[in-house]
DNA sequence: TTGTAAGCGTTATCAC
DNA sequence: GTGATAACGCTTACAA
C-alpha cells in the first residue's frame, strides 16, 4: 500500500523536463510556459506527486509552518484562539501544526522541543505552564509569542486579556444594578486569579465599597464550597463574582440548594464566557475575551518579528467585554447600608 | 535574536571530531567511547545545538512523527482520545503533531495534506468529515486509522465505539428501572445518530416495547424543542434517551420549565459522558466510550501496519459503558400498560 | 523560458 | 571506534 512516493525527479522524467522546472511549476512561478506547466502538472497528477514539505524547508532554509502549543485540549477556550491564529496564518501563507502538553510542564517542554525541531517560522504558546526559562530558551531559536501568560522576557512577545479590567467590568455591572455587598470567589493559585482579584478589589474601592474575597478554586466544587462557607458564616451578600464560569456554576448550584433564588436573592457572574455559561438553563452573566482576535494578534505579532518590523518585545493587552445574561439583576431590597 | 542555528558540523568542529561521530552521539549509539561522547555532548550544550528533525527525517528516510487530525477543537471529547494516542505514541518512540479542520471538509482536507506533507509515519483521523475518497487517497501514501468514523475502505483501519450497544445499554437500564414508555430523541444528520437510533429501536423490540423516535438534534435547543413538542402532543412518556449529552441537557431544561421533576416524573439519559454531564447540578446519566483506549488502539493499529504485522484492514469496535447518575430513576407509578 | 549544479543538515555505507 | 562520501528531495543562483 505504502509504496515509495514519487519525487520531483520522477515527475521531471515523466514530463521530459528538468527537476528545476518542476520545482518552478510547483511553486507556481509565473515564468514557466503554459505548455510546460500543463505537461508537468499532468505528469504530477498521473504520478500522484505532492511536494515533500521537509525537503522543501530544508532546501529553502525557510519554514512555512507555525507551531502552536495548546496547553489543554480539554479546554474549548483555546479552540477559538486557534481558529483566529489559523485564519491569520493562512492569510500569511503559513501552515499551522499543533502540539499539546496537557498542562504538564514536562510534556509541554517536550512538545515545544518537537515543534522547534521542525524549525517553524515561529511558535505560539497558549497559556503555557513551563517555566519562563524554557520559553526564553525557545525564543533564542525562533520567534515566540506567549498568549495568556504574562512574561517579561525581552525576546518573547505576549498577548493577554486584561483580567483586571474584566473583573472591574463585572463589579461595575453589579454596582450599577444597586449591589453593595459583592463577594469575590478567588481562583486560588490559577495564573489569572491574582489579576482578577486585583481588578475586583480596585473596582470595589473605586466605588467606595468594602471588598470581600472568599478563597475558592477554578472548579465547580470550589464554587459550591465557598458559597456554603459564606452562607454558614451568616455574612450578608447580594452578589457573587466567580473566579471563572465553572466556579460560578458551582456557586449557582449551592445557592439553589440553599433555597436562594438567582438573581432574585443573589446575583452571580462568571468569567470566560465558556459554552457552559451560554447554556440556556444556566444563562450565566460572564466576561468574554476577544479570543479570536487574540489568536490573530499573536500571528501578526509573530510576523512583525519575522519581517524585522519590530525588535522590541510586544506586550498586547486586549479588553474583555461583559456578557450580561440571566444570573444578574437588581438586589433583593434597597440596600440602605450603602454609604454608611 | 534568531541567529543561524548551530549544525552538526559546528558541533563537530568544536568537539574536534567528525560529523559522523556527532551523529552517532546524537542517536545514542553505544559504539562511541565515553570520552568522545562527553566532549561532543559538551560542545553541543555550549552551542545550544539540537538536531534538525527535517534533515534527519530526510536522510534517514523514516519518520518519527505521527499526524493526528482532530476534527473539532471545541469538543473536549477528543482530548482524551489524543491523550491515549499520545501516550501510546510516546511509548513507540513517535512524536505527535496535531492538525485541525474545524469540522469543515475543505479545511480538513488541507490539514490532511499539511500533515502528510511532513511524511508522517502514519495518520490518525479523529471523526473526520472529509469524503471517504480523501481518506482513501491519504491511505495510499501513509497508513491511516480513522477513529469514530465508519468506513469500508480496504486501506484504512478503523476504531469505533459501538453506538448501537451504547444505546441499548441505556434502554436496558431504563427498562430495568421499570420504564416502558421510553422515547428516543434522534440526533438527525449526525454521523452517530443513525447507529444510536438503531440500537435504541432494537433494544426496545428486544424488550417487547414499542419504540418511539422523536426527531431532534445534537444541540441543547434541539433537545428542548423536542420535549416541548412531545409535551404539546400529550403523548405519555416516562423516560427520554437523548441523542447526546447536550441534547439531553436541553431536554432537562424543557422538562423543568414544564414543571416536571427529574427523575421523579421523567428520567433522562444522555450520551458521551462529557464534562457537562458530570456537573454536580446536572448529574446526567449517560454513556461513556473508552476514549483513551480508543486513542491507544488507534496507534497500536497503525504500528501493526507499519511493522507489516497485518495487511488486512482492522475494524475495531469498542464497548461503551453506562454511567448512571441522578437523572434516571424508577418511573412515577407502576406502569400497568406494560405487557398489554 | 529552461537546464545545470551547488547546497540544505542529516543519516548510512564503507573503508581505515 | 572513527571518518570520508554518497544519498535524501528539494530550492536556487547562475548559465544557457
Amino acid at each position: 500500500m505504502t509504496t515509495r512516493r514519487p519525487t520531483m525527479d520522477d515527475v521531471a522524467v515523466r514530463a521530459g523536463v528538468s527537476r528545476a522546472l518542476v520545482s518552478l511549476v510547483m511553486r507556481e512561478s509565473p515564468r514557466v510556459s503554459p505548455a510546460r506547466r500543463q505537461s508537468v502538472l499532468a505528469a504530477a497528477a498521473e504520478l500522484g506527486y505532492s511536494p515533500h514539505a521537509m525537503a522543501r524547508a530544508l532546501a529553502s532554509r525557510e519554514s512555512r509552518v507555525l507551531g502552536v502549543l495548546i496547553s489543554d485540549l480539554h479546554n474549548p477556550y483555546f479552540a477559538e484562539i486557534v481558529e483566529g491564529a489559523d485564519a491569520a496564518a493562512r492569510e500569511a501563507g503559513l501552515e499551522v501544526i499543533l502540539g499539546t502538553g496537557n498542562r504538564r510542564a514536562a510534556e509541554e517542554r517536550r512538545r515545544i522541543e518537537t515543534l522547534t525541531s521542525f524549525r517553524p517560522a515561529g511558535l505560539i504558546l497558549l497559556s503555557p505552564v513551563v517555566p519562563a526559562a524554557v520559553i526564553e530558551q525557545a525564543a533564542t531559536v525562533t520567534p515566540v509569542v506567549a498568549v495568556e501568560r504574562t512574561l517579561d522576557a525581552p525576546g518573547v512577545d505576549t498577548v493577554n486579556d486584561d483580567g483586571e479590567a474584566g473583573a472591574a467590568l463585572v463589579v461595575d455591572h453589579l454596582v450599577g444594578l444597586g449591589h453593595t455587598r459583592v463577594v469575590h470567589l478567588d481562583g486560588g493559585r490559577g495564573a489569572k486569579s491574582a489579576i482578577r482579584r486585583r481588578g475586583y478589589v480596585a473596582a470595589m474601592h473605586r466605588h467606595g465599597l468594602p471588598p470581600r474575597v472568599e478563597p475558592s478554586e477554578y472548579t465547580e466544587e470550589g464554587g459550591a464550597a465557598a458559597v456554603a462557607r459564606l452562607l454558614a458564616g451568616g455574612e450578608p451578600f447580594t452578589a457573587l463574582v466567580g473566579a471563572n464560569d465553572l466556579n460560578a456554576v458551582g456557586a449557582l448550584g449551592a445557592l439553589e440548594e440553599a433555597g436562594l433564588r438567582v438573581p432574585a436573592d443573589v446575583s452571580v457572574a462568571g468569567y470566560d464566557n465558556t459554552a457552559l455559561s451560554r447554556l440556556l438553563h444556566v444563562g450565566l452573566t460572564t466576561v468574554d475575551q476577544p479570543r479570536e482576535r487574540m489568536g490573530r494578534l499573536a500571528v501578526e505579532t509573530l510576523l512583525e518579528r519575522l519581517r524585522g518590523t519590530r525588535t522590541v518585545p510586544a506586550r498586547h493587552v486586549l479588553h474583555p467585554s461583559l456578557v450580561p445574561r440571566r444570573t444578574t439583576g437588581r438586589p433583593p431590597a434597597p440596600d440602605v447600608t450603602a454609604g454608611r
